[in-house]
DNA sequence: GGTTACATGTAACTAGTTACATGATTAG
DNA sequence: CTAATCATGTAACTAGTTACATGTAACC
């Protein structure tokens, strides 16, 4: 799940490891990932290269310093890049990765992946769908809901004589079934949502959102 | 998780693993937990003492047979608890665990535990939280609500530039405040349940849902 | 010049998974 | 007697965590 949304940001931006941990906190629900999941897995997709990294670049999130005038920031920004650029092992500078063609192709075999049992990696899925060809995309949304409508029905058998279950645990139960029920119109409205797009423009792979 | 689980389960009935795994699955969200984690946390816990093996009795979960005359049923059961009674160790009969004190102590403890931020184990607290006396139960309630509101609160502020969100992100974003509002409000609906309750019987511990 | 926030990394651990191996009980 | 289901367990692996170690840049 990492993997995916981290090929999934960077697919948008390159980005250093911790801006990218930031997002994985405030666009996708992932209560701050820890560093030591993170950098681990940027070493694994850097080594498996779907992800490289390239030189630094001034962060394309909005520097702290707005061109502040200062000789002394400028200076200091040079001599940053000096060591990444020539040192390259052993500096300890921001490390800016990109994603890389393999990455891409990586990123999209996740997104297609017919099992969609996984609740934490849906969501994350969902964020990045838009990079997938229209069809594919309602694909998902579908398996996703006919996963969560037998998980509805399962529930609604419940099988060994109940009846003992206390006021909390009855709560709770309705809690989930509602939680669910909730989950599954949200779906059929992105599937809703989905096959009107299909139909007004069959041909039109991905790029929602595009400036007109 | 898993130990809080099981010890709400043993708490309620002796059990032995498969069916345990059964209603970890049926009452409580959890989505089958593989044998391959339960039956070491069984171990563990025995270990550690907080459950123990009694010796086998017919579960007490409905006979799939109510007494159906079958003298070779009976028959039957009389060998298997010979066995696991007789011979202990090497029999591979159903091994039915039940609860020890100090299991129940520790049930309450992690019941009572201040920490409320794990999004798993919560619904098990409060599939077991009849078994805390009334305040500790509210206040377990409210420390979640607290938890639940610092994470809308820190939403609400998406702080760096946003606004290259798109549709799908958009729609994902709404989805997961949904969410959290919900879960709010039920918060809010157990806090007031509880508040009703302990005004009107302040003395009373636990035991709710009891006859008469 | 010292504190705070930014930035990267490693090591040991935790909590689960899948795949495998085995045996007992029940039903047709 | 044989297949399905019940039942227990182990080993290797996965995906994350916390705690630690270190260094850089910015702020006042």
């Amino acid at each position: 799940m990492l993997d995916l949304a981290i090929l999934g940001l960077l697919e948008e931006n390159d980005l250093h490891g911790y801006e990218l941990r930031k997002r994985l906190g405030d666009l996708l629900g992932l209560r701050a990932i820890s560093f030591g999941s993170l950098y681990p897995a940027l070493g694994r997709l850097e080594k498996a290269g779907l992800v490289k990294a390239v030189t630094n670049r001034p962060t394309p999130a909005a520097p702290r310093t707005p061109m502040s005038g200062s000789l002394a920031g400028e200076l200091a920004a040079f001599r940053a890049q000096r060591r990444a650029a020539g040192g390259g092992r052993g500096s300890r500078g921001k490390k800016v990765y990109g994603i890389t063609d393999a990455g891409r192709t990586r990123l999209v075999e996740l997104l297609a992946d017919p099992d969609v049992s996984d609740d934490r990696a849906f969501p994350v899925r969902v964020a990045f769908c838009r990079i997938l060809p229209g069809p594919r995309r309602l694909a998902l949304f579908e398996r996703r809901r006919a996963e969560l409508a037998e998980r509805a029905a399962q529930r609604r058998a419940p099988a060994g004589g109940d009846g003992r279950v206390n006021t909390y645990l009855r709560s709770l139960l309705e809690r989930d079934s509602d939680a669910l029920a909730a989950d599954l119109a949200w779906l059929d409205r992105l599937i809703a949502a989905e096959r009107d797009g299909l139909a007004a423009a069959p041909t039109t792979d991905s790029q929602e959102d595009r400036p007109s």
